[in-house]
DNA sequence: CTTCAATTTGTATATTTATACTCTGATTTT
DNA sequence: AAAATCAGAGTATAAATATACAAATTGAAG
């Protein structure tokens, strides 16, 4: 049928593209892609393409497409909240090491800086990865969470 | 702490070596191991490693260790990447910086990373430097071993 | 040994996701 | 054209999983 293989290719799209966390939020996703389905359909679609919910060990989980469909495609990010672009941060003494999705690492960079957290010294920003220097004394947990209490909603 | 690290290990060894589809199967199987957890507990050992719960795309679901778990692929393509570009490497502390030829940052980096070396947390690349960071308690030393025996004959 | 802080776990529950059942409309068969 | 078959989707609900909170345990510092 013609609309499911369009809703599929509009899934992955998203996925590809968005940090996303629930089903409920790819529901309102695809809404405003004027794509009207109930959760149960979507919960058969991501089985049907074999999506996956990864942890990214930190702060939540996030749906992935599979490797063989997860291409290093680098694409114009329309992201606009920081922890949406996120799928991965590890710390190495006063170093953290954001991981995010291919080509989003400059804008997350930018709304990081943004932010003015009081913990962050500087920031670099390659393609998908973000060093994240920490000013003396402060640690991992520090910024964790001043980032939790400045960061209010996660996906819509 | 012994007991977790311990429990961790067999359940990452279970997750391989069996189809498993649900914590409370997994959480049985870890009984007979006498491992006695509640699937609180596995739901958050499993979110710390990363585990994923991937369809077969029409039968069910099983849980899957993270790709850099299993076997390495081909990665011979990359490590000629890696040797050709790398003119010096340094180290201060936790962080090495990487001279290339200029323009080859870039790809050296990204070659780097699909080696998914332990030791490296993250790379991130200018023109022609690479900044490295390390993992904690790896060591330069620990590297230049993890990376003569995956690409022999480098000086570094 | 005590105290304080950090980690780990269990309990209870909320949240999230899968699925049994049913309906609809499209396609094929007779 | 009616009957039979089938894929796709909604509804309601079951099943699975994540998490807030409190208790327990460990480790470090005095």
């Amino acid at each position: 049928m013609k609309d499911r293989s369009e809703r599929l290719k509009k899934i992955k799209e998203l996925i590809r593209s968005h940090r996303i966390e629930s089903q409920e939020s790819l529901l309102s996703l695809l809404e405003k892609e004027n794509f009207n389905v109930t959760q149960a359909t979507l919960s058969r679609d991501l089985k049907y393409l074999r999506v996956s919910k990864i942890s990214d060990g930190w702060s939540g989980y996030y749906y992935s497409l599979p490797t063989d469909e997860s291409p290093p495609k680098a694409e114009q990010g329309y992201i606009q909240d920081v922890r949406r672009g996120i799928v991965a941060l590890e710390f190495s003494y006063n170093i953290g090491v954001i991981k995010t999705l291919p080509g989003h690492a400059d804008s997350v960079a930018l709304a990081l800086d943004k932010l003015n957290l009081p913990e962050i010294l500087g920031t670099v920003a390659g393609d998908d990865t973000i060093f994240v220097i920490l000013r003396e004394g402060m640690t991992k947990e520090d910024l964790t969470t001043s980032f939790q209490s400045k960061i209010p909603e996660v996906d819509t």
